[in-house]
Parts: structure tokens; C-alpha cells; sequence
DNA sequence: CTGAAAGCGCTTACAG
DNA sequence: CTGAAAGCGCTTACAG
């Protein structure tokens, strides 16, 4: 076995042609099926490996899709390339990744890229405010049901109601949502979920943390003591990154979570179950995204240059607005009024306090 | 316009051979100056892109590398993930990534996938207490200094040694490591940095987070608040995910950071500046290890098959321990003893208190 | 059911 | 300096 067998090898080996061969091996021309058999063994035995570069070039179809997140460090590109390299290795195909490092237009020089590259589809993450135009190949776009020509999305307006219904169920009457850019739809269906749950039960005040930093500077304080001062139980933010940031702004303050005021988040980044109090969160079905998405990339390039119709993009993105899951943990709670500082409230979920033996 | 045109087209259009056609795109055979402006102009007026396919048929190269870290779920990834990409980009090489969700075995089973997808060449992330055998492929390896047959990395034990020097310069003589795994190369050599810098000067213990959630369940608490009850004024975690996990354990039982006692992490992850307070650590260069892991593959797959002698692998080693970056920032600050609680230090490198038009 | 042949788009010695 | 030809490994009508 110097050097890889390829069809000819097989062929040579069992005095056929390599049409035979391909035709066994791919399952596709009609083959005996004792010659198919005795084919398959032989191809095994070789160790034989089909060069994808050959396959490739007399079929058109690189079997490689590409994957385009304006900006890969977003914390959420672990859960996306996870998800979406899994359904794509099921379907029998490999993913490029692309990347922009957050600059806008350079989103559309990597899809370009990667289509360069060889690419037959391409799955978009688009940036906050962008829109992704006609690429001349498929795309699978990602991002939310409101989105025009999105292809499948977690149901982020429902997953904002549900938080919303859980806050209030805990009681909560006074909140504050807490987003980044107002530009962006994901966060603006969210806020909207939120915001229509709360709608004529309680009160809403919104942050977007993007126009707070752009007068103050990143990174710096969202106030959020003052608000608590001036009555406010809960926090809600778009992302787990946020929340987070709000209770530690909270923490530091010498607020007590969900003591005195209840922190959630949204996405169920890594840090969500570390932190303490742990963070009540909701979690899209990453899974089941990326498969309808590479599905939906699939069938179309599959039917590309076919007078086969598309399925209606409408129906598609009916059936293409996934649920989201609401995660509890302790950083929501029920409540209280503003207890004394450091009192721990009857109804806090939380673990027992460490034994000297766990150090 | 109709189809992509390709090197015939051009060749036609020219009444020229594709042969030459070909030298003069890639520059490799001698043709005539004159002639070469021609063609690469009518290249261009065509709209010619070159057809990875038909290329990697006859050179028998993809020019397309794997890149596989045993979880891709892991908080580090898209620094990694965007390094890579970059420098595999720069190079004329794109970059296909591998997955085996954590799982120890299946992390070759990706790796096989990609040589099987006709990668040139591998990029291992290994997990921790794994090594990579031959793969009978050009790899790369990524993890510590310490590790044989490892390509380049971080110093991380010089890494460690630095936070180490940094909490010995603000005054702390009681330190807490706080690391996951124990078998992990990369945090063995940063704990042992730590360590050695604290040597006959000040007291250190160890904590695996991963030893005390086998016994008491994941998530459980460190116990942090009764070590510094103890006298420990210092935490030092291997990654700012235990750091944050110290802080906000710390926060939640009322101390104060850094009044009461300083926290370090390592890798400048995405929350790092975002919290509060914002968290001393140490940074990797990963645009300089992607860097050099490119170009070691890249040399290493040129050379395939030639008798050329690789460059002797200590050498390589010797020169590709690069140095970690300390970025101090509010979690760590000068040894007061034990503050009334909430009190801030002098040497408090805080913001200023928000004001109410930030809100 | 099986095989001979052409072709996918490129590169690479080898002639001229 | 330029071109004719073979070949990379596969698939796909088309004959037989």
C-alpha cells in the first residue's frame, strides 16, 4: 500500500472496468449485486479511499460548504461551528470556515473566498445590520425569523416572551433590558418578546449598551446600583455576556443575586452554569438549526441548474422558527422587596455552602 | 459570462496554447514578458478564477488544511479558530475544521476525516492528557513547550511565572492556584511558572477544580471564602473561566475585589474586560503561534516527498516558545490585609462611579 | 449487467 | 519562448 489505491487499482485487481468499480461503489449504475459485493471487499481490502479532488472535478460539486460568522471570536461561534460541522459531516460534507474580524464589508470578501475556494453553499451568521445580497450560489442564511430571506432561526421573540413570563412569575414588576446594538434584529426580537410579556403588567426600561460606551467609553459602568436604588428588581439582557457583566456590576455594588434583584441572560454561553449564582438563561436548539439549515443548503444544491422549483421560501421559514429553551438557575428568583443586604431570601435555589473537605 | 470561464477560454481568446496560459498565471514557466501581460489581462476582463479542484487533481495538493481541537465547544477556540483562519489565509490555504465534542478517541477520528477530505496537512489543539500520533500527514501541534513533538506554543510556564512576579510585586504572600486538569501540559507549566515564582517567598496551594466535581458534583462551590478567611489574599486561576468562577463566588460571599484579595486569570477571553472588576491576565500571541504553525506545516508539506531534510525539530522548538503578554487590569491590586469590606483601596485602579445620564 | 471512452480543469515534463 | 500531449481520479452517458 505505497501510495493510495484509486478506482484503476481495484479495477486492475478484479480484471473490471473502473466504471464498474465507481458504479459499485457509489451504489448509483446497476451492478450485480454479487459483483457489487465481491467490489466493495476488494476496495476495503485496498484501503481504498475516494480522492474527493477527482470526484470534485468531473462532478462540479466540492462537497465542502462554507461557514461565514462576520466575527468568529463572538462567543457564540463554538455553539454555531459545533452544530453546523456536525449536520454537515452527517450529510457527507466538510466546512470552511471564513472570517471578516468584525470588519463589515470584509463579510462579503470572505464569502467570496470561500466561494473562491470552492465552496457549494455557503451558511451566513450575518453581522448585526448587514444583509446578505445574492451571492450567485446558495446560502443558508442564520440570523432571525424577521429577518427578509432568513433561512431558519431560533425563535427569539418567543424565547424573549418566556423570559419576560418568568420574571413576572417571580413576581418582578420593575425591569430593565439590557442589549447591545439596537441595530440588530436578533436583539431587537428578543427585546420585543420581553417587552410583550411585560406589556401592561409591569414596567420596562431598555439599555443599549453600544450607545452607553460610545459616550463613556467601553467597558465602562451601566449604572445599574442607581436603578436598583430607584426600584428596579430585574435585569434582563440579550446575551449571557451581558448578564454577566450586569452581575458583577451588581455584585460589586454589593447587591445580592437573586436576593435582591434577578439577573438573566440569554444563550447559554460557557460561563452560564459557573458563575455564582448561576445564571437562568435561554438556550437555542443549535442543533436542530444547523441541521435545517445545511438540509435547506443541501436541496439547493442539489436542484442548482435543475428546472426543479424551490420550495416556497415562505413555507420554509413557517416551519423554520425554532423554539427556544428556558434554562433555571439560581440568579432568577422570586421577589422580595430589597431585603438586607447579604440575607439570603426563602426562596433562593442554591447549592449548600462548601465543606472545609472540598479544598 | 455564462459558466465560469476557465484556462481554455482564455487560451482560445488568445489563440494560444493553455499551457502557457497556465505559466503565466502561475508564473512558473518562462514566457515572454509581453505575453504575460496579455494573458493575465484577458484573464481578468474574463473574470477567471482558477479551479481549486482541477489544480488539486494534478498537483495532488488541496491546499486546504485541518483544523481540529478536540472540543470546539472550548472558550479559546475563536481566538484560535480567527488566528488560523488568518494566517492559513494569508498562505493561499483555507481552513476546514474538525470536531470530536469533547470526545477523547473521536479527536483522531477527526483528524481522519480531514486527511480524508484531503487536507494537506493537520492543526491539533490536542485535549488535555492526549498525544497525536502519526497520522502519516504533515501536523502541527499546538500545546506547550513541554509537550514532545510540540510545534510551537505559549510560554506559558514564563506566563505563569509573570502573574506570579505581578502578585508578588502587590504584596501577596498567600496564594491560591486554582487549575481544572491535572493532566493538562498547559496547565501544569503555568501552575509550575506560578510556583516557581512564588519559591522562598511566599506560600501556595493548589486546587483542581475537576478533582473537587468528581467528588461534590460540577459547579459545585471552591470553598474560596473560607481559604481567605484562612489568610489568602490571592487567587491565581490557569483561564479566566475559574477566574471568573472565583470571582463571583468571592462576590457572592461579600468580598471585595480587589480590596480584599486579587484574582488572576489567563488567556484574555472575551468576558475579561467586560466584568467587573475587569480581570488581570495573561494573552497569548496567537497571531504569532497561527503564524508559525502555518508556515512549519506548509514547509513540512513542500518538502513531502522531496529528499530535503527537515529542519531539525529542537531547533524549531527552541525558537517557538513565544511569550505571553500580562494585561493588568481591576482584579488585582496591592495586599491591604483585610479591609472592612467594601472599603476601596487606595490603589484602586477603578473607573469612576456612574453617573445617572449613562443609564 | 458491464465496459470503452470522453471529459471535468489544471500542471508538468518534454519537444520544438 | 511556446505548444502538444499525457495524466491526476473520478463520473457519466452511451454502447454492447
Amino acid at each position: 500500500m505505497a501510495s493510495r489505491a484509486n478506482l484503476s487499482d481495484i479495477a486492475r485487481a478484479l480484471g473490471v472496468s473502473v466504471a464498474t468499480v465507481s458504479n459499485a461503489m457509489s451504489g448509483k449504475g446497476r451492478v450485480s449485486q454479487e459483483l457489487g459485493r465481491v467490489i466493495r471487499e476488494k476496495a476495503k481490502e485496498l484501503g481504498y479511499v475516494p480522492s474527493l479532488a477527482g470526484r470534485a472535478l468531473s462532478t462540479g460539486r466540492s462537497h465542502v460548504l462554507g461557514l461565514v460568522l462576520a466575527d468568529i471570536a463572538h462567543p457564540l461561534f463554538p455553539q454555531f461551528a459545533q452544530a453546523i460541522e456536525h449536520a454537515a459531516s452527517e450529510a457527507g460534507y466538510g466546512v470552511l470556515i471564513g472570517d471578516s474580524r468584525g470588519d463589515i464589508d470584509a463579510q462579503t470578501r470572505a464569502i467570496n473566498r470561500l466561494i473562491e475556494r470552492g465552496a457549494d453553499g455557503i451558511i451566513v451568521v450575518p453581522r448585526h445590520g448587514t444583509r446578505i445580497g445574492d451571492i450567485g450560489r446558495p446560502v443558508a442564511v442564520i440570523d432571525s425569523p424577521s429577518t427578509p430571506g432568513n433561512t431558519v432561526a431560533a425563535d427569539h421573540w418567543n424565547g424573549g416572551m418566556e423570559i419576560g413570563r418568568h420574571l413576572l412569575d417571580l413576581g418582578h414588576r420593575s425591569l430593565v433590558i439590557i442589549g447591545l446594538h439596537a441595530d440588530s434584529n436578533v436583539q431587537n426580537d428578543r427585546v420585543g418578546g420581553i417587552r410583550a410579556a411585560f406589556a401592561g403588567i409591569g414596567k420596562t426600561r431598555l439599555i443599549w449598551i453600544s450607545e452607553m460606551e460610545r459616550r463613556h467609553g467601553s467597558g465602562c459602568p451601566l449604572g445599574l446600583v442607581r436603578l436598583v436604588e430607584e426600584g428596579v428588581t430585574a435585569f434582563a439582557a440579550v446575551s449571557d455576556l451581558h448578564a454577566l457583566r450586569a452581575i458583577t456590576e451588581l455584585q460589586q455594588g454589593g447587591i445580592s443575586i437573586p436576593g435582591d434583584v434577578s439577573v438573566t441572560g440569554f444563550d447559554d454561553l460557557i460561563w452560564a452554569g459557573v458563575i455564582a449564582p448561576s445564571l437562568t438563561t435561554m438556550r437555542m436548539d443549535m442543533d436542530r438549526i444547523a441541521a435545517i439549515a445545511i438540509a435547506d443548503l443541501i436541496s439547493q444544491i442539489e436542484q442548482e441548474g435543475t428546472d426543479g422549483v424551490l420550495p416556497d421560501p415562505k413555507t420554509i421559514r413557517d416551519q423554520n422558527s425554532i423554539p427556544m429553551e428556558l434554562i433555571i438557575r439560581q440568579s432568577s428568583g422570586p421577589m422580595l422587596g430589597l431585603p438586607v443586604s447579604g440575607e439570603t431570601p426563602p426562596g433562593f435555589r442554591g447549592s449548600a455552602s462548601p465543606t472545609i473537605d472540598q479544598v
